[in-house]
DNA sequence: ATTTCATATGAATTTGGAATCATATGTTAT
DNA sequence: ATAACATATGATTCCAAATTCATATGAAAT
């Protein structure tokens, strides 16, 4: 149930809609049915997905009345994507990772 | 079959074939009988598993005589490796990212 | 030309994880 | 206590990706 190896934690960044809600996260904590709406998952896969990343610490939670927020962990996530995120701009012009398309 | 997104990308690390294969390749450069052997993954998963890895820029083949050498994309992966690498040490003490047993 | 070694390939099968569905739990308001 | 809202949970279904298996390709040696 927890995370415990390099490849468990990067299963997380190799999932669509784990990377929508890492996204969707990045401009602020969010209660579940936001994130839901925001990224289209529907609520129930959408727990399940936030449990998972929760598991591996990426995400925080903090309960506020019946509200669920969670929010990015930047102890870990936020350096990690940061450094990823400079290296495709800075090593790969012809690149093999697309940029997200907003 | 080219490698297009971001989650494709971090598929590959996500796979413990795939880590395993990167790991035997940071000692150098090795063909697949050795890969094969060293990483304990049967030759013919060994190949489908390369081709994925190539195809994702994270390793390079060059051909020499009937063998085919692989290698470590050093402009690709390895960068990022020791980035994430330098992460768990420095940030993460009661870390969720088990480091490697030997 | 035939054999042997090294690797790749395609199809079939297996499997692990994700989406879905139905329902439960918990919280606040009335 | 009941209703309405917010979220979680467990079971089932579904699917894509990984293994496996059998075989093909290709290169060197005899």
């Amino acid at each position: 149930m927890k995370c415990h190896s390099y490849t468990d934690f990067f299963s997380n960044l190799a999932n669509e809609s784990n990377i929508k809600i890492i996204e969707s996260l990045k401009t602020g904590p969010k209660n579940v049915t936001k994130i839901s709406n925001e990224t289209e998952i529907e609520q129930s896969a959408t727990s399940h997905r936030l449990k998972k990343l929760v598991n591996c610490n990426v995400l925080n939670v903090e309960r506020k009345g019946k509200e669920r927020i969670y929010s990015l962990n930047k102890e870990t996530i936020t350096p990690i994507l940061k450094l990823v995120d400079e290296h495709v701009h800075k090593k790969c012009k012809t690149c093999w990772i697309k940029e997200k398309e907003n």
